[in-house]
Order: C-alpha cells, then structure tokens, then sequence
DNA sequence: CGCAAACAGATGACAGGACATACGTGTCGT
DNA sequence: ACGACACGTATGTCCTGTCATCTGTTTGCG
C-alpha cells in the first residue's frame, strides 16, 4: 500500500472512531459533535451571518449550515436574528441554554481528548500535527481552522459590512 | 486550542476536503468513495460474508454494510451468493464489471494521491503516519486497517468456517 | 426431538454532508 | 425607476454512517 494512501485510511479512521467517542460523550447533552463545533464557533466568534459561521466550520465545508443550525434553534440553543438594514443576513449568536451547555460540552470534549493524549504519548504530535497542517491548509476546512486561530479575522468581518 | 484538540480538527478537515477530492474523482465512474472501498477489498480478500466485509473496512465500522453492498448489487458490480451450508451467511465477490471498475478506480485514487504526495512533500511522513497508527490501532477501524494489511488474515478467515 | 439462545443479515429512523437549484433581497447600471 | 444581476439563505435529493430493532437461520441443551 502506497505511503500517502496509508495516511489517506489512517485519517479516515481515526476521525470516523473519534467521532464515535465524541458522538457517545455528547449524547446525554443531547447534540451531536457538529453540533457542538457550531455552538463553539458562535461562543467564540460572536454573532455571525450563516456563510460566515460557515467559513469557520470544519464539518459542512462548501454549504451554508441551514439545516445544521436549524436543529440548534429548534433546540432554543441559538438564536436566528435577520439583519435590519440588509435582510438577506442572519445573524446568528448563542441563546442563553446555548452558553450554558457549551461549558458541559467542554467537558465532554475534555474527556475525549485526555483519551487522544494517552494514544498519543510518546509520539512526536508536533511533526505530526505540522505534517497535518501542511495538508490541511490547501484546502477550505484547514483555511477554516487557521482564520479560527486568527484573532484579526474576527475584526475583518466586523469590518466588512 | 489544546494540541490534541487542533490534531481532532486537522484529522477531520483532512479527512473531509480527501474525501470531496475523491468524490469527484469518482463521479465519472458512477460510484462514491465508500462503494471503492467495497471493490478493493472484495477484490483483494476474495469472497466475503458481510461481517467479514465490515471488519476490512474502514468506512462503516460498526455494523454490518448492507446497504452499502445493496447498491453495488444493484449496479451489477458485486455478486450476493449464499452460502449452500449456512443460508445465513452471504458470499460476496466482485463481478467482471466490478473487477474492470476496479482497474479505473486505481487510476482515479492514484491521481488523488499524486495531490497529497505533494502537499506532504519535505514534511516527515513517516513518524506522521507511526503518530497516527499509535492512535488507530486502538480503534476496530484501525484494526480493520492492520488486518488488510496482514496476509494470515485471509487464511483465518477461511478456517473459521 | 423441540425450543431457547446465538448469530448473520436486513430494515427503520435520524442526523450529516454534498450537490444542485429555488427563493427572496439588495445593488447597480442605464 | 426598473430590470438584470449578485448575493445570502433555503430546500430537494441522494448517499452515508450510526443506533436500535426485526427477521430468519442454525446450534445446542434439556
């Protein structure tokens, strides 16, 4: 098997059986781990329009998360404001349940990655996590992940309308 | 952002824009990444009970990938025999346009790995991928990984029965 | 033998992702 | 002012992946 299509598999599953975990850490909140991204992207990023909530999310890379979101606000956990001088916009932020279940869904999250971190030891994570990068950042979702990381980014929305 | 936690995230938008890459590399044949997966492993570990299927794949761990196999059946590229001694286990191969689908899905997938081999270039791929074995083997998908690689695997599966 | 348990597989239900397309709103040129 | 266009969002459709549950077959024990 060729070195790149190994790491092509070793991705795959790696995310499908992480996702598995989180997937069985968040049930009891009810949400599931796409959920949870949006609800941290909206507590950090703070109120944000659909397409740019969907600049920062990693999963539902080329749509816009209508129906993602719709689930949350069904749930009360987000709230779907229209902009008042151009109606086209949302303008999406965290209700009050929303941020308080946030913070359990930290601990979830927690719980996962105390798991990752024993798999891990021992191995070289920052070449590892480098290698990743370099890949990840060709792409739209890895484009996502490094304006998460950008604090200017945030202002250059705020900026641009 | 905890270490483990940006790992989680590369993992899953690596795995989301590889998976959009070869989407549509495969679209012209008709076929999605998945239902490849199927092919190459039907063709590579002969006939196959649908359980013995589910434990080489990666996609699709946890249960028994009827579906999956329904419509590669329907597409007239993988036979569905039953087994003669047991009628509860079904005997699943490629058939000869499975096979010559297969041929075209190579050169499909090998144009998607010339991608990543360059997005990877200078990068230490191999501790990357000892990294990221560390951590799927803990995993039944992982497990599936290193049983396809393991060729006595082929042969306790065919004692079993 | 005869029936319960074990097992292989199928199916129902639901959330996700992806693509294409439709709809409503604002912008801009004339 | 108005009509084409651009843009943000919504929706239809399909396949996937997960869990739970159901069906049908074999095994094995009383």
């Amino acid at each position: 098997m060729k070195v790149v299509e190994e790491l092509r598999y070793l991705v795959l599953a790696i995310q499908r059986e992480g996702n598995r975990l989180l997937a069985a850490e968040l049930r009891p909140l009810g949400i599931t781990p796409s959920q949870a991204e949006v609800l941290r992207v909206l507590r950090d990023h703070g109120p944000l329009t659909l397409n740019a909530l969907g600049g920062l999310l990693v999963c539902e890379t080329g749509n816009s998360p209508s129906r993602l979101v719709d689930r949350l606000v069904a749930q009360g956990l987000v709230k779907r404001g229209i902009d008042k001088v151009d109606r086209r916009y949302l303008a999406l932020s965290l209700t009050a349940e929303g941020r308080a279940l946030h913070r359990r869904i930290v601990t979830a999250e927690n719980r996962l990655h105390r798991t990752m971190s024993t798999l891990v030891a021992g191995q070289p994570l920052d070449e590892t996590i480098a290698t990743l990068r370099a890949v990840a950042d060709a792409f739209p979702a890895g484009a996502a992940l490094a304006r998460r990381r950008d604090p200017e980014y945030d202002h250059a929305l705020a900026q641009e309308r």
